[in-house]
RNA sequence: GGCGACGUGGCCGAGUGGUUAGGCAAGGGUCUGCAAAACCCUGUACCCGGGUUCGAUUCCCGGCGUCGCCUCCA
């Protein structure tokens, strides 16, 4: 299995920590407001990482975080006049029911930064008693300058980051390139007591700390967005790896940005397109094909186009399967063959995308041929749960008064029974009546040689 | 300006030193009461200019273009 790591910028043979168990660390979310159609897109990538790397055979700890204290939030809390802790509830609550929707499975521990603030103290302690920061006017400081690997990840040199570093009003900064461990606290902001006064951490503490705490040193896996490698990622390298002396992350993944009219959605432009409005207008998971489609590290263009394509391509994986009642064969090994090296090939999704298409098209060749399916649907069963793509059966009801009209029970099997009844005595009219009735209420009826079928919308 | 990524057929999007990616859309056909689904057939694409090579979309150099980071950001 072969991952591109953004440390070192290559692709190279995974090698976990520990044989057969990963240990990954993903950059969630800043409660601060609503989910874009970006913050989607790094949940569901890393959750088909975890998925796949589970499926492989791994044990695997996926620990991605809640960001609950930080400028933004206040400033909303200050600007509505409500709590800080009610911004964190509200928008935590939509980061939540948009990731569920997308059928982003929890991790397995989501620590909030709050609750880790002593974490956070010791670890800014160990920085300051080694000499790698220091405290001013109660707040502390990261000395960049201390850490001689500082730039390892992103790629910069610190002499040409100068001309971008500025110190900004307020700041007790020593070099324009140190960054906040440590913020005193202003005017009701929320605070925590510490060795320098009462304050927050800064924001890229909580990560190093928190990843430590729950998957030690020299853990597998670190995940985020590729815009948060510089400066997010290297300062937590630089907290970790400064205070502890051993390597912090073993291989940094970055996915890419979701774009609008060409250009990175933002929170802060506001240009973004609202997440969970655009899982009440496509099927939520035609959404998540719009990500997985493209590579993980590619940006991907955000268009109503390209969302009305993924709906067409799930469905028609979806069709496929309804033809295939119950599966209990054992799934087809060159499908899973091709699908292990598509996916091990630095989560190459889009050819294992086409390996199950490709599948499907065999499988739908062999159905018009009254042939065997089993290992395929089988096959088509795993990888496509493993995708996160499979199609959610809901029950369904319909009500009385349609099936009163054509005189039978009201259940859909009752109604397409009734109209298979029609058809039989060539009653067109009767049975075009009850399928566009059923049609009214999002069930499309399908006439196969051996009976009608059924599917919702 | 510095660092980095990318530029593939109508659209989206993998990949490879020389044999069909895949999806969507389009046209033709088979099947079908109609419809839908499905299957078959149809498109020889890889930014431009050099170079390496028997041969490059794939490697190297240059150019052009797009995007990201350099400030909060998935």
């Amino acid at each position: 299995m072969y991952l591109f790591n953004t440390l070192g910028r290559r692709r190279v043979p995974f090698d976990p920590r520990e044989p057969g168990k990963v240990a990954m660390y993903v950059c969630g979310p800043t409660v601060q407001a609503a989910p874009h159609l970006g913050h989607g897109r790094a949940a569901v990538v890393f959750d088909v990482v975890a998925r796949y790397l589970r499926w492989r055979g791994y044990e695997v700890t996926y620990v991605r975080n809640v960001t609950d204290v930080d400028d933004k939030i206040i400033a909303t809390a200050l600007a509505e006049g409500v709590s800080t802790d009610e911004v964190v509830a509200r928008s935590y609550a939509a980061f939540s029911e948009a990731f569920a929707r997308l059928r982003v499975e929890p991790p397995t521990v989501e620590p909030w930064a709050t609750h880790h603030i002593p974490e956070m103290i010791e670890l800014i302690e160990r920085l300051v008693e080694t000499g790698h920061a220091y405290a001013a006017g109660g707040d502390v400081y990261f000395s960049v300058r201390s850490f001689a690997d500082y730039g390892k990840l992103s790629g910069r040199d610190l002499d040409e980051l100068l001309s971008g570093a500025r110190i900004a009003p307020g700041d007790h900064k020593r070099d324009p390139l140190d960054f906040a461990l440590w913020k005193a606290a202003k005017e009701g902001e929320p605070s925590w007591p510490s060795p320098w006064g009462p304050g927050r951490p800064g924001w890229h503490i909580e990560c190093s700390a928190m990843a430590r705490r729950y998957l030690g040193d020299g853990f597998d896996i670190h995940g985020g967005g590729q815009d948060l490698v510089f400066p997010h990622h290297e300062n937590e390298i630089a907290q970790a790896e400064a205070a502890t002396g051993k390597p912090f992350a073993r291989y940094w993944l970055h996915n890419g940005m979701v774009n609008l009219g060409g250009e990175k959605m933002a929170k802060s432009t506001g240009h973004v397109v609202d997440l969970l409005g655009a899982l009440d207008r496509w099927d939520p998971l035609a959404v998540r094909l719009f990500y997985l489609r493209t590579h993980y590290r590619k940006p991907i263009e955000f268009t109503e186009e390209a969302l009305a394509d993924a709906e067409a391509s799930l469905r028609r994986l979806w069709a496929f399967r309804r033809r295939v009642d119950a599966v209990e064969a054992t799934p087809d090994r060159e499908v899973l063959d091709r699908f292990i090296a598509a996916m091990d090939d630095d989560f190459d999704v889009a050819g294992a995308l086409a390996v199950v298409f490709e599948a499907v098209r065999e499988g739908n060749r062999r159905l018009d041929a009254g042939e065997d399916v089993g290992g395929i649907a089988a096959a088509y069963d795993e990888v496509v749960g493993v995708l996160g793509l499979a199609e959610e059966v809901a029950a369904v009801t319909i009500p009385d008064t349609l099936a009163a009209r054509f005189g039978t029970e009201a259940t859909v099997d009752a109604l397409v029974a009734r109209r298979e009844e029609a058809r039989r005595a060539r009653d067109w009219a009767t049975a075009d009546a009850i399928r566009d009735a059923l049609a009214e209420v999002g069930i499309v009826v399908e006439d196969t040689p051996h009976g009608a079928r059924w599917h919702r919308r």
